[in-house]
This record gives structure tokens, sequence and C-alpha cells, in this order.
DNA sequence: AAGTCAAAGGTCAAAGAAAGTCAAACTTTG
DNA sequence: CAAAGTTTGACTTTCTTTGACCTTTGACTT
């Protein structure tokens, strides 16, 4: 963590709080970090991605400045766009943390819940010879959303499969 | 025992005492002990393995480093056993719910996740063309168990894996 | 209204900083 | 001696930092 990237995603995201929008100098934190003005734009684009959560917005010339906003979307909605991204073409473990941080953040799954999914999806969970792990995690995760989905469509509490 | 690695084990077990996290600059450690950064990652690999209680995780590029995270301190018997029968000769789905609602009755589990961990482990989330399925689950039960040894220990928050 | 210009922010690629992989060489041990 | 375990180093991948150059915008002239 010793980084100036994560420091300034903590402190964005500490300034955001519990707001959903976020307006700030791009040379004022820079000079404020002493960095570059373009690490800003390093970590708003690899932080606060669409994939988190976040859209940023801005404007150039005088008096000009940087939008970071919170996306929230109802859970089935979100619930379709990832399953959407996740039939396409495997899905390597990474995104599949991404993924799944998301949800934890969005409140679909539990923390415990989050954890046991990612070490099962994990590359060493996955004994597979021969076999395209991207496919299967996608093929588990996919069906883990759509569960999700369901529930959440109908409201029911988890129960006996 | 006079090999490096082993010293390197002692070292990082000394270093992570009763702590159950420990990061490191693989660098500065294989400077240390004067030995290649690759052997670092060799001790890692043999030693601090789940089924030694340990995961590891890590982040490349500047600021990066490595994580040892211990999960469990002595074995818990029950998970030991579930553990030496998953790996045993693969795991049917029958079996594999059996397990989870054993999990889910002695808390180990909460309900959402034994609900999420079954639709994982279903025949149709594992889309693997040829490959047996049975195999595949006792694969990533047995990932799942491991790490739960961890938060049955010491009730320990999850954390990234 | 048109032109000018400084004040923002944006882009991109190169350099730097870690960590990961893998196979070959070497050492121990049964 | 053969098998198993270690050690090394060359090469790869991923992530971060920096800086040079580009575009947009609004205010201020004329």
């Amino acid at each position: 963590m010793a980084n100036i990237s994560d420091i300034i995603e903590a402190f964005l995201l500490d300034t955001l709080g519990d707001d959903d929008t976020l307006s700030i100098s791009r040379n004022e934190l820079a000079n404020y970090f002493s960095c570059a003005p373009s690490q800003i734009n390093y970590v708003l684009s690899t932080r606060f991605t669409p994939e988190r959560g976040y859209t940023v917005e801005s404007r150039r010339g005088g008096g000009g400045s940087i939008t970071v906003v919170r996306i929230s979307q109802p859970p089935h909605e979100m619930l379709e766009e990832l399953i959407g991204q996740t039939i396409a073409d495997g899905l390597d473990y990474h995104r599949a943390c991404q993924i799944t941080d998301r949800m934890e953040a969005e409140r679909l799954l539990s923390r415990e819940t989050a954890q046991v999914l990612k070490i099962a999806l994990a590359d060493k969970s996955l004994v597979a010879p021969g076999i395209a792990k991207d496919g299967l995690r996608a093929g588990i995760m996919k069906s883990v959303l759509l569960y999700l989905l369901k529930m959440n469509d109908d409201g029911i509490r988890p129960r006996r499969v």
C-alpha cells in the first residue's frame, strides 16, 4: 500500500463518504499529493470504473473540474448486466474477483459468501486437466448470478436447492 | 536443515508471530538473504500452501508486495476429516450437498453461503465437456474447506483472497 | 461577433518497479 | 545411482509513475 495511487484512491473514497458525487480539481489534487496531474487520471481510470460502480465526468477550461459519480443501479439490472458480461467468452480469475467484489459492495452477497465464492473460483480449486478454466469459471459464475437474480426477483430467502 | 529455504521459512513464521497476515517485499527479502528473488517464490509455493494452512496474495508493479495469510494454526479435526474424504475419489453432487449442509449445521457457513456453494457445485454449473465433474467438485470443495479452517479457528475477518 | 489566450483537463507512450514463470544446474537423501 | 528437493538466472507479465504534447472552455479584447 505504499504507492500513491492507492493513497489517492483512499482519499477520494473517504472524501466521497456517503455522498454519491464528488467534484474536485485535478490540478489541486495532483498538487496536494505532489504527483503528476495525469496520475489522477490513472487512478480514476483504474479504480473508478463502471466495473467497480463508478463513472467519471469532467469539464475542461477555466473553472473546469472532475466529478466522480457512484452509480446506483437496481440489483436485478446489475445482475443482468453481469450475466451478459459473463457469458461472453470465459472469465479469468481476476475478473471473477472484480465481479464478486462488486456484488459484495452492492450487498448482493455477504462478505463470507463472496469470500467462499472466490475460493471456489480460484485456479487452484479448478483441477481440470486440459480444460479451459475460464470457461468453467464462467459457467459457475453464471449459475450463481442467475440464482441471485431469481432470489432477488421474487424476494425469496435462500433455501434448500 | 541448513538450506536457505528452511531459513527463510523460519524467518517468515517468526515474523508472522501471532498475527495472521504478513506483507513483505519479495526483493527486499531476497536481498536480505542474498538469494534470487525467485527463491522466495519457491519457499512460498512449497511451504506456505493451503495444505499447510496458508495462502499467499500479491501485487506487482510499483509498491507491489506479497502477503502471507495464515488460514489456521491447528488444523481442525472435522474439517480435516471432510477434506480427507473429499480428496479421496471425487464428489458427486449429492455428497457435496451433504457436506455443505453439515457445514451449515456446524455454523461454519451461513445459509446464504451454503446455498451459493451448492449452486456453484451443481452439475449444470460445471460445464466441462468430457471431464469428470466429480473430480472437479472435489477440488473446489477441498479449497473451500481449507479456507474455512481459518474462520472456524479464530473467527478472523475474511479478507481478500 | 470574432479573435486571443490562459486555464483547465486528456492522451499516450516510455521508463521504472515489482512480482511471476520456468527450466537447467546443482544437492540431498533413500 | 535415482528420485526428490533446491538454487539460480533469464525472461515475462503486471502495475505505476512521469512527462511531453493535445484539446476544450470561458473570459477578455477589439
